[in-house]
DNA sequence: CGCCTTATTGAACCCCATCAATATCTGTGG
DNA sequence: CCACAGATATTGATGGGGTTCAATAAGGCG
């Protein structure tokens, strides 16, 4: 499947690239060494600072892009102003609604982010050029239903002591992708969202948050420094509060 | 991208694929003439009576389906039996789990249901063979996604009158695939699902969705017969009780 | 008809939302 | 470095929407 790698040297492998994060994790592992040439010329990487609207709910895209660092929040939004934060999307996550010429929902940078961004008709070119890019898609697609459908059961049916602990144990699990995802062991983070955001994830207030996650603090399941820093000593018993 | 069709006559499509809804619509259409008589060698017609679990959570799953009529419900549960019912499928939409071995979800026929199956591993393979299969597969998650999502925003942010009113609302666009979804004319529909499969996928319990249907109904947006029929005289009323 | 399942209706309670006040953090300028 | 202001978070008091428990009604099928 990369027989044509060859044909053009490693050396012309753009810079940006070669240290992007992105490259063998995410999409563009899948493209040939032309391809990747190609897709660079016509890249840009951009800085977004926290709170910046990236796309609005229904707004035409004309670009996708790859996130680098950082983390951006997918909401919905109903006319009355209620809001639903309806994914979060990770380095090295590819951003867009391939196929659609409008998304779905708004993305909005959650912290501070960078992104590579490409012209949403190029990459659907080579989509059909190189089916193990749409496969690659195809399972990022897949593992977001999974993970949407795991939030449904959260939302739906869970209370709110155990939304917040599942919501601290996805961040766990997300924020360090290095780490082991049966590793029970301590883990420390930082928050990549305000109360009031994590208030629309779970579809709670921001005072519910604030006193549940008081009780996981004093429950000693948790520890948390400056409203953003936590530590969980053990990842067991946060996951038993999560209802797991 | 249909070259390949004229290879073989027509006439040996099989008479199973000729009459079978999934033809034209879902993942078989996206199969050259030699793939579907393939397929067809393998595959059985598989007639499902309402109530009977075709897949358990995290269950082995070695073979995948096409819903040829009737509903499937996918529903996470809870080790203390708690429920949510995270997607419904309908004809002709593809059943299973590409490129995991294990299902993280269970599927029980909401209705009797009539399923033509074949084995995971040779749709496995057809996929490798021709892109446009995993193209159609892809766009079929991707729906399934925005669906998702689409619920999540119900679960977490919408009171419990809204979210029946949506439930029956995306009902009434589903189970009649012919009708245009801009139609805002009136609707007659069965429901699919008892009021407790009702609760589940709305995150609500059975008392309360009986309750917000008697409100639906004294405010004339719809009628019931017999627990089960529903007529809409004015689909935008209905809309708007869903918060649209 | 009679039995069993499914659905509706009623009354009491509870979890979480709402409203309100206080505390903490962050960063900016004196 | 501290003072101040605005944003963000915590904590408290009260109320309401939805759950729970319980009884009655309506369908479905022999």
């Amino acid at each position: 499947m990369n027989d044509d790698r060859k044909d053009i040297h490693n050396s012309q492998i753009p810079n940006l690239c070669r240290s992007c994060e992105a490259r063998h994790q995410g999409i563009c592992g899948a493209l040939s060494n032309e391809q990747l040439i190609r897709l660079n010329r016509y890249s840009s990487q951009r800085s977004i600072t926290s709170g910046s609207e990236l796309i609005g709910d229904e707004e035409e895209i004309s670009t996708y892009a790859n996130v680098l660092s950082g983390v951006i929040k997918l909401a919905k939004t109903m006319s009355d102003g209620r809001q639903q934060i309806v994914g979060l999307q990770f380095a090295p996550d590819f951003l867009g609604r391939p196929f659609h010429s409008s998304s779905r929902v708004a993305a909005e940078a959650a912290s501070d982010v960078k992104l590579c961004t490409f012209p949403k008709a190029l990459i659907e070119t080579m989509i059909s050029e190189r089916p193990e890019l749409e496969h690659r898609l195809h399972r990022q697609a897949l593992r977001e239903l999974d993970e949407a459908r795991e939030w449904m059961l959260t939302l739906g049916r869970k209370t709110a002591a155990e939304k917040v602990a599942s919501f601290l144990h996805m961040i766990a699990r997300n924020v360090d992708p290095s780490r082991n995802p049966e590793d029970r062991g301590p883990s420390t983070f930082d928050l990549p969202l305000t109360r009031a955001d994590i208030a629309d994830f779970l579809g709670l207030t921001i005072e519910t948050v604030s006193r549940q996650l008081t009780k996981l603090r004093k429950a000693s399941i948790i520890e948390i420094e400056n409203n953003r820093h936590v530590h969980v000593p053990d990842m067991e018993r946060l996951e038993r509060a999560a209802g797991n």
